[in-house]
DNA sequence: CTATACTCGGACAGAATGAGTCCGAGTAGC
DNA sequence: GCTACTCGGACTCATTCTGTCCGAGTATAG
């Protein structure tokens, strides 16, 4: 089981985009992070879709995040890249084979899966747990708080 | 993201073994859950190999569990079948592009990578505090008891 | 108002991983 | 010593992920 890597490009893009108030194109987001530009594109699309952040058209037009950096969680990330559906997938094995167990007595779910599925949870509530803003702040501990100011001059000038 | 299937086979297999003492063939655990006997053998392949089942060969061979019941946990299961890698996987996107950190100041992980990791940790905290023993019990007390000691006499017995 | 240049958006191939199958090596029993 | 049954690894096919491309749409500049 492998998470899809554009989980970690999107993340970095949304840390970046909290540096600007002005919409920033896909080719320059793709630039600063040294990835395929077309490849980004489409998580970037993918963001867009499950309303995390929003594309404007048009000559100078770009991407910005749709709400607080504080309110987006890394599960909105996850979730809208990696697919909102569970990791474990439950094929009712209980109900195949010489012993199935009757549909009717199948009310509660398998307890293999509830385990899995509990696991799960704990796993979604520590994404819950963290913000963009947060990342953003351990960022600018990491690297001072210099570097992102720098990458917003870079984004709002036209260099390339 | 999408867990191998195999998790949930290999899960119930390991449930099921708990209820015989002798070598279960696996063409037997096959027919027993209405699967692919061909590819369950490569799932029992990967216990075999993480030290979680013990193969015997020859005539009345077949698998039986290398410890207690109690002492296997869903994350050994996990990392047996699911491999031991993280799902979670950090490019150091951070040292590349015009605004790239100095490789000498990235001596913490990306902060980007440790919550993914957090949460992960999480995940397998979770995992490995839910046992096999957990599991067989659970199923007992949805299934009835009588089901196991079914298939244990299903087991033993040439039928099939 | 028109033309332009720049943006996103979805449709299109290639690569890698997982799913599923098969036959050969080895061993316990007769 | 032979047979029959078991596991073990090598092989093929499907699905998903990765990566790329060109067309639709819009704000800007003239």
């Amino acid at each position: 089981m492998k998470m899809s890597g554009g989980v970690e490009w999107a993340l970095h893009c949304c840390v970046v985009l909290t540096a600007s108030n002005t919409p920033v194109p896909a080719a320059k987001l793709a630039e600063l992070h040294d990835v395929s530009s077309s490849y980004l594109a489409k998580q970037l699309q993918s963001l867009a879709r499950a309303g995390l952040i929003h594309s404007v058209q048009g000559k100078s037009g770009g991407y910005v995040l749709t709400r607080a950096p504080g309110s987006i969680t890394l599960l909105d990330v996850v979730r809208a890249i990696d697919g909102p559906g569970p990791t474990f997938v439950c094929t009712e094995i209980r109900q195949r084979g010489p012993f199935a167990t009757p549909a009717d007595a199948c009310t509660t779910p398998c307890p293999v899966a509830r385990a899995m599925w509990a696991a799960e949870d704990a796993w979604r509530q520590a994404l819950a747990a963290v913000t963009i803003a947060d990342l953003a702040r351990d960022v600018d501990a990491n690297s001072g708080p210099e570097a992102l100011v720098g990458i917003q001059t870079w984004l709002t000038s036209g260099a390339g």
